[in-house]
DNA sequence: GTTTGATTACGAATACATTCGTAGATAAGC
DNA sequence: GCTTATCTACGAATGTATTCGTAATCAAAC
């Protein structure tokens, strides 16, 4: 049951568009596949059903072609890999993630004064 | 030079040993790997001449032996590894991961603090 | 009803990561 | 010197991800 979210780069890709667009057939998703890169339809086919098979996604019949759902949860899936970052990556360390993220990226002054709400209000708690 | 860092998995484990300890063996690497896993010596040593020919390390002779240097700056690699994450798994946004690393994570009083602080420094400058 | 176009299923090719066995070289111990 | 231990080099097996070609199915168009 959704124990360990660990998709692989494709996957993620696929993800990330049933994640924004909701439930999607195969062609709708691989249309906004094939704008970022060159990639043939079937190749998008048959990821779907691995992902299928692994239980990353669900899918439903409409007509000849199937209806594909996420089946993980984008922030739990989020939360994960970040998780798997932390560990990996920085020794365990969150700050040490966040101040990368954060010295390393342009991020806007109002970005920034909603991190520090953010933190106003884990640190009230 | 060093232009787009991207470990494998067991490659990372390694340099993360070799950032930790500074320059060493085959046999120093192995034996902290095989703290963490079951691990055949032969797989370490060819990992590090795969990582070689990358150019993740240099190596050194030392009398029979040689002495694997990390190639790759940590800070650098951490922060390519954290950019990717955020552009493949928070469409770009550096505060998603923020928020999602602190909220997922026991954070320290202390930690938060820190952040707080380098944000403050980030928004004068 | 035949052709055309879009769909799914599936096998196979390719690429890359990981693991380890075997062989050869060299030094240390006896 | 001979044996043993330790090292490197390298090929090969395995596993997993990715890509795509081909075939079968079905509905729509003609």
């Amino acid at each position: 049951m959704q124990a360990n979210i660990k998709p692989t780069e494709a996957e993620l890709e696929i993800l990330n568009i049933l994640w924004e667009q909701g439930p999607a057939t195969v062609r709708t998703v691989h249309n906004e596949l094939a704008q970022k890169k060159e990639v043939g339809y079937t190749t998008t086919l048959k990821l779907m059903q691995i992902m299928l098979d692994k239980g990353l996604v669900s899918r439903e019949a409409s007509g000849k072609m199937h209806v594909y759902t996420a089946e993980v949860n984008k922030e739990r899936a989020q939360g994960q890999m970040v998780q798997r970052m932390i560990e990996t990556v920085f020794g365990g360390s969150a700050m040490q993630l966040v101040m990368q993220a954060l010295g390393n990226h342009k991020t806007t002054k109002a970005e920034l004064d909603m991190i520090r709400d953010y933190l106003d209000k884990k640190t009230k708690k």
